[in-house]
DNA sequence: CCTATAAATTAACTTTTGTTAAGCAGTTTG
DNA sequence: CAAACTGCTTAACAAAAGTTAATTTATAGG
């Protein structure tokens, strides 16, 4: 009983029942025993090429076909777990689609503690804001926290591509509206619920995230410390059995 | 000496002189008697349409008398004090730029309090972003705390032009960019610092709000209420002299 | 298999915030 | 002018979060 509370960080109750959905159970168990699903099967759906194709047609109705001269300028990059993407400093404007992994941006405050910004999945876009948006070296260092597999882009170079192809400007405008999308949810949360309703929520839509991803990190990204996370939780096995 | 702590939100020294700038004092002087500054002069610099013009000029290199189909469709909305303008449920895609005034966006929880997202000023934008990103009925309501002057324009208008404008396309980006820009950066605020922080950075940085707005709205903007922000304060006043 | 390391929990204590309610000052309204 | 109202402050108490440090529990390496 010990265990399953450690490790599908769910409430348990006393009895030693389990309350979590099948799913949910389902998605522990790939993730414990690959060996059910076969050899080369993997749980966690990665996000292809396909789908940004697929999504610049339902977007802008450009072929997939027609698309090569962007994708011909991207690159896939791949990064060991622990990898730095973008270092404090850096002055690249990478942006990139995450096929696979997760990648932890953070940054270094004056007293030397980390604050986690985001961490982002499959399927979603990272970008260094600081070069992007204000043309100033990344403050923020961006981290795979497992191994990764990026679609990466250097912005300069797809404003150039924007110039002669100005029919994929809506790929622009969705990753820009999707990366304000974010944020602004973000916000909302953080004037609206307390640290233990945003966990909460996390728990709900991201329950993902919160498996693979160590505790002090999603504590950091709800603004309080990794032993406030931890109260938290105990609070919500013992009290709410929500 | 009281009624300076009152209109300037400023800390008074015990000895009952005020710390406060040149420009400080001299903005709440100007606000307090406009007379002195000559009948028709207005303290707080409004935003025309030049500046967008400008912008776009700089932006894209699109000369102001070429941006009439632009400027042709957008209709300037004048707000009074404390009139809404956008309520929950409404469905339209409203795109602003306040030229002159305050807007506070604010949603209504569950439990009947109200939580101030974010407040605007003149030279910034404004967008319903519930009907604009999401498509669905605005969860937030726009209102205006002074009377407001806005150069608005529909997102949907917008995007028709821009299939016969692409030229005008660096415009949304902008706007996109910026309005993404004070998102991370208030999100920034919320993993890095704590609420004394956050409230000194905005009185710092936009000493002119604390001035024109209600604490109670600052309050819930930083995520606190408004009994919190008042012992911040204090703290401030008492003990640490910065 | 044992040890070193990192992550999470727990505890004790301090600080801050939330909550509720009372009071005060300034403004508006009848 | 008095009364109602709004916004801010203050107080008293409860709840939650920060801090520091010790302990337990995994995980990784030798």
């Amino acid at each position: 009983m010990l265990l399953c509370t450690l490790i599908l960080r769910l409430p348990v109750e006393k009895s030693g029942k389990l309350k979590v959905t099948l799913l949910q159970a389902w998605q522990v168990i790939s993730k414990l025993c690959p060996a059910l699903l076969g050899s080369n099967s993997n749980f966690y759906m990665s996000a292809s090429i396909d789908m940004l194709q697929q999504l610049l047609f339902d977007l802008a109705g450009v072929m997939p076909t027609d698309t090569q001269p962007l994708f011909d300028m991207a690159s896939r990059v791949l990064l060991e777990a622990g990898e730095a993407y973008i270092r404090t400093g850096d002055t690249s404007r990478k942006l990139a689609f995450i096929e696979q992994g997760i990648i932890r941006s953070y940054i270094v405050k004056d007293n030397g503690d980390e604050a986690t910004l985001f961490l982002r999945c499959e399927g979603q876009f990272i970008a260094s804001h600081d070069t992007i948006i204000h043309r100033q070296p990344s403050r923020f260092i961006y981290r795979a926290l497992e191994p990764v597999t990026l679609l990466q882009i250097d912005y300069d170079v797809l404003e150039d591509i924007l110039k002669n192809h100005p029919e994929y400007e809506p790929l622009r405008n969705f990753f820009l509206m999707r990366m304000l999308a974010d944020s602004l949810k973000i916000m909302e949360s953080f004037v609206t619920q307390s640290p233990e309703e945003r966990y909460r929520e996390l728990l709900a839509e991201r329950f993902d995230l919160i498996n693979r991803v160590p505790d002090k990190y999603i504590a950091s990204m709800l603004g309080i410390t990794p032993v406030s996370l931890s109260r938290i939780r105990k609070r919500m096995h013992t009290k709410g059995k929500s």
